[in-house]
DNA sequence: TATGAATGAGTATTCATTCAT
DNA sequence: GATGAATGAATACTCATTCAT
């Protein structure tokens, strides 16, 4: 018989990986250590180096798994979506306030620690950044298109949006209150606004 | 490569001062050794503690000015306003605008570094923060009650109007197209948006 | 020049203990870097740190495995020893000496760096150090109730022999013309003279 | 009118002097910073190199004064008595003690500082503090020689004499139940028990 | 799979000292 | 007589990383 660890047998790369996410999310990337990392998932600085091979690519591994997940919420929202674009753009605001309610700690991070990604890993991930923003961009062109947007400047709007579901990461606590369909709905209204939605 | 100044003696002080705003704004607090700060200033690494006692002084200083500055721009603005809460809300936003226009740097530390201070600064300076905060909330309240702003959670509006404008430090760049008063009136119609304001 | 020793891998916590031991002695804890420790020690800075978790801790190390053994030593010589005054005085000035010369270095780290413990270490060790005097005046005030020791002032006469013992260690070189039984008949001499022993 | 400086005018030199025996002595000399002592002279750091050369310079200042001082009393206290070794061993038992009791904080640097002095200073001061040591050894030779004196290791009993006397620094509060002239008969008789004077 | 031991470069900060005025 | 401003070298300690097992 094997005594038991800890960390169950196999486990020590998702330990790690969810120590990392935590901490970088706590403290941010140049203030966190691997041995507070490796630490808080209960292993030793050596078992950290046998999964990851730096501090950097744990870093961007977040981000990426991050980034993926958010553009796939999003592409899926909308593939879901009918034709109007006031629906696409509440099922896209869905998939953001969802994502940033439920992803809160790596939706944390890739926000802010992007800059520490190091220019290699930045590049690569640029793409995928991108293609969410293209979302937006695309969604609020068709609908001051058709003319049931009627916001002048249409980049300002997706950046306020954005910006204005972002945000929510910073101060919503779930199980009070406010529930997620509440948020969907409330920031849903906002963002029609800022479009400037006439029905 | 950008030259390193000769600092005039006496004029270590600020030298130093600008040289870790630029830093800290550029690589965040952890990211930023105080080594790079004093070589970025063109001085020793003594100067600079012959003019600031920490690291974490430094940037509590650059964070109080900063914050100080804010609410004072946002103060004043409203004080050479009239009643009119529409008009309210537009001198918010433009004192709002223009301050993370033209302090960009600094309004980007004091908005990302601020869990990077210790207990004690962020206890003494979250009752100015609080106090820029009360001014929003306020004046959309007024305008709930006297009914000319019609968003159906105050709470939500005022998150949303001050992201989209703090959001504008991310991507503007000065001497583009786009001028400050530009800025000013598109987010000034946005926020009326976002508090649903009917003339 | 003394050559740096190679250290065989796993013996560096006491190749670093016992370097610090030396230097301690040689400079005094503030006038010893941990550099010159771990250079002395023939490791890197790191690998100290990778033992000692800091400069203090290994001072504290230090005394206190010192003031412990001299307190058992003494306490062993007198358990050995019978019940008469005089003996059991000699006991303890061997007891001392042997402890003074063949302890020479950690012993005068004990003495001299005393005031450099924390004062957490100071107050954990204070005990410890003051079994040991009570050793010492509870001796002697045995031998002046029972009238064989006539000394008018027990806890001048008890400051006296310690300081006369512990004074060997800063000029006694062992192997040289006086034998470390010399020194203790000598002292125990003039221990019973202080102490003004009557047969 | 000249504005009334905290250190009156031409004082500087002794205020420094002060304030360095003062911290000298409670935290030894790599203990203690120059700017410790210029804070607590009351003056600026360049006051202090205005009067004093270095750091290692004002240490052996005050050791040097402090020795000298210790050697005139003894020599003194030997010259204005007469020619029974047992009355001039008392004598310079005085000596050592008053000096040991009212120059305390020096007494204490001279003592536990000389490690501390540049090879250049020591050597300069040997003689000085050797020529003290040369009073004592003189004076008990010549009380065995007398046949007044009966101890077998007359460098022993000279080492444990002083021992006992120096100890007093560590443990004597004046104000207190002793007096000066106490200690002096104590340790007067503690001496000539140490000796083995016969009368 | 994992670890204990070690490293070199870097961290914030303080040191004794000097310079220009 | 004295100072404010500055420096280079040192301080204790931590960093991300690697090596031998």
């Amino acid at each position: 018989m094997t005594s038991l660890p800890t960390v169950p047998r196999g486990a020590g790369r998702d330990a790690i990986t969810d120590a990392a996410r935590e901490i970088f999310a706590e403290r941010g990337y140049h203030g966190t250590s691997v041995r507070d990392i490796a630490r808080h998932a209960g292993l030793s600085l050596s078992a950290l180096y046998y999964w990851h091979p730096s501090k950097q690519h744990l870093l961007a591994a977040l981000v990426e798994e991050s980034t993926q997940e958010y553009f796939e919420r999003c592409d899926a929202a909308l593939r879901e979506e009918g034709d109007e674009p006031a629906d696409r753009l509440r099922a896209l605001v869905r998939a953001t306030v969802e994502y940033r309610v439920s992803r809160r700690v790596e939706s944390a991070i890739a926000a802010s620690e992007w800059r520490n990604l190091s220019l290699e890993n930045r590049e690569r991930l640029d793409g995928l950044r991108q293609a969410a923003t293209r979302l937006w961009s695309d969604l609020i062109a068709e609908g001051v298109a058709r003319g049931v947007f009627r916001c002048a400047h249409p980049e300002d709007a997706r950046r306020s949006v954005i910006a204005a579901c972002n945000a929510i990461a910073q101060w919503y606590e779930p199980g009070g209150d406010i529930t997620l369909a509440d948020l969907v709905e409330r920031y849903g209204d906002i963002a029609l606004r800022i479009v400037d939605h006439r029905g």
